[in-house]
RNA sequence: AGGGGUGUAGCCAAGCGGUAAGGCACCGGGUUUUGAUCCCGGCAUUCCCCAGGUUCGAAUCCUGGCACCCCUGCCA
């Protein structure tokens, strides 16, 4: 497994882990992580994952991976093979311990038996309508089911023929005896099992007709593994008190404890899985791994790491307290990563030609550009120099802001790792805008600063000849509002319309020729880009990740 | 007859009766051939949703309010 110990903050779960193993409860500690394989996994799984992995990890237990797999008709191999890419590619391994609740089916289905004979458990005939119906509201209490008092041996009579496909979808329940008149709704007998005919299942086939819901199921599975601390969301405290009954109530005897932690919020996107599954059927989004998404495919396809990701998740955190995260902390996360790791080039985004008028050399010259700043280590590279070179237009501006240190009419700049120049004249088309800038070196301007006077701006470059062809796409948040749908709008409606920019017109320098899907590089003055899968030898895409700190476009 | 949670700076978050950590963001300043990085400094001057109370002492304990989130799938 990756080494993803970072320096852990505490937070109120390591409390009680960290209590339990003082005090013998635990010698050592089981955790999962219980996806349903129904959609990509997204930033907010990562946090899950991070804490579950994570808590195995530092306190030596052991962190299983186990596919949630109760409702056939919205699961997909599709989704089972690419959450466990995706929790791979995060950092963390499960060995042999990867489950499916469908494996307990068999099990799941004795401990029902076992239920109807404590009188615990009936097969109600009620449809769903009516059992809507009685289970009252908010405020009013249920009322019992007609058929809650039926004899054991008629529910065991019955239940084995649901089991045997006698009785159609929706036509009966089995249901736990709980408390009708429960304030808390989960308690107001609940629905153990359903039937659904004709559907296969993706692991267990045809095999069932009767499925287990999460409920029952979930509880049962996490004490069948032995589990120590089974970690959910705070959607489901209210579940907590039928999770405790259905492990009371059958012949397990472990007995896991739930804890609840809040749901991560990230500003600018969405994180349900029916709004992402809607962004990709509606071709709203170019898929799941659109880098635009919250998934970790579309992170990782957008250039982000797992280490970056990972630390992220321990930034933010472990509470029960509700939170809206800024996407400046993810960010920021990426930044701190790949500054150290990516080794820099010069890519002109918006070309703008310039002339070296002075420059005569037939041959190129080569400068040697260091491949990062601090850490000599990466190496340097070669940069061919020549008299035609591209610039970005930004870089340049007749009618300078304030404080512009850039290239202005007869002033002076850097070019990185080459000289000084000075631009003389500026060249437009018929229609008056800028189409070449033709400027004279100072030859004793490289590798030191000119003498008697201070050159601030320092631009990027690539000469013109040796320059290769690049698309890059630059990205920007998906919405345009920072929580999507306030206020009961559609949250379609609130999509970024300038989230994806393609520019196809880029230069890059030669060196990038070579590179391959998936190398990150920062493009110095830029930003970090990673190379799309896209990309093709005779194509080159980049994504751009993240764009530096910009503090002078702040101002 | 409702139930379950949560409230500490712009955001995230430590704190667990002894006098408000840290990160992000932001604002200065320094270094710099990336307006990046890095470095230094500032950023809740009795304040922790509010009001009472207990205590030598409270963000931490008690009481009463207020605000927000979740729950009426045969979804998870």
């Amino acid at each position: 497994m990756t080494d993803t110990s970072t320096p852990t903050r505490s937070n109120f779960i390591r409390q009680i882990i960290e209590n339990d193993l003082a005090t013998g409860k635990h010698e050592h500690i089981v955790t999962r992580f219980p996806p349903e394989p129904n959609g990509y996994l997204h930033i907010g799984h990562a946090k899950s994952i991070v804490l579950n992995f994570g808590l195995a990890q530092s306190y030596g237990g052991t962190c299983n991976l186990r596919f949630d797999d109760t409702n056939p008709l919205k699961e997909d191999v599709e989704f089972v093979d690419s959450i466990q890419a995706d929790v791979r590619w995060l950092g963390f391994e499960w060995g042999e311990r990867v489950y499916f609740a469908s494996d307990y089916f068999e099990q799941l289905y004795c401990f029902a038996i076992e239920l109807i004979e404590q009188g615990l458990a009936y097969v109600c005939d009620l449809n769903a309508d009516d059992t809507r119906a009685y289970r009252g509201t908010l405020t009013e209490p249920g009322r019992a089911s007609p058929y809650r008092d039926r004899a054991i041996a008629e529910n065991l009579d019955l239940f084995m023929r649901m089991r045997a496909g006698e009785f159609a979808d929706g036509s009966r329940t089995l249901r736990a005896k709980i408390d009708m008149e429960s304030p808390n709704i989960n308690l107001r007998d609940p629905v153990l099992y359903r039937i659904k005919h004709g559907v296969i299942h993706h692991q267990t086939g045809s095999a069932w007709c009767l499925y287990p819901t999460y409920d029952y199921t979930h509880p049962l599975s996490d004490a069948l593994e032995g589990i120590t601390h089974s970690l959910c969301t705070l959607e489901f405290e209210d579940h907590r008190p039928l999770y405790e009954w259905c492990i009371a109530h059958v012949s397990v005897s472990s007995t896991p404890r739930q804890i609840e932690f809040s749901r991560l919020n990230l500003e600018y996107t969405v994180m349900s899985k029916r709004r992402l599954t809607e962004l990709v059927s509606e071709h709203l989004v170019q898929g799941w791994d659109d880098p635009r998404m919250p998934t970790l495919a579309g992170l990782r396809r957008r250039g982000y790491t797992p280490a970056a990701i990972r630390d992220f998740c321990e930034r933010i955190g472990i509470t029960k307290s509700d939170n809206l995260v800024e996407m400046a902390l993810l960010e920021s996360a990426i930044r701190d990563d790949l500054d150290v790791t990516a080794p820099r080039r010069m890519a002109v985004l918006r070309p703008l030609k310039v002339v070296l008028t002075n420059y005569t050399a037939a041959a190129p010259e080569w400068m040697i550009a260091n491949n990062h700043p601090k850490c000599s280590e990466m190496g340097s590279r070669a940069l061919p120099f020549s008299r035609e070179l591209y610039i970005d237009r930004t870089d340049f501006a007749e009618q300078p802001p304030k404080d512009f240190k850039r290239l202005i009419p007869n002033g002076e700049v850097r070019l990185r790792n080459a000289y000084v120049i000075r631009c003389d004249e500026v060249i437009k088309d018929a229609s008056g805008e800028v189409i070449e800038l033709r400027a004279s070196v100072d030859f004793a301007t490289l590798g030191k600063n000119p003498e008697g006077r201070k050159v601030k701006g320092v631009i990027h470059w690539v000469a013109a000849a040796t320059a290769i062809a690049a698309e890059v796409r630059l990205y920007d948040r998906l919405f345009g509002v920072p929580i999507p749908g306030a206020g009961g709008n559609d949250y379609r409606a609130d999509l970024n319309p300038n989230s994806l920019q393609v520019l196809t017109a880029c230069k890059v320098e030669p060196e990038l020729a070579t590179a391959t899907a998936g190398e990150r590089f920062q493009f110095e003055r830029e930003g970090y880009f990673v190379v799309d899968p896209d990309t093709t030898p005779a194509h080159l895409v980049f994504n751009l990740t993240v764009g530096l700190r910009d503090t002078w476009a702040k101002s």
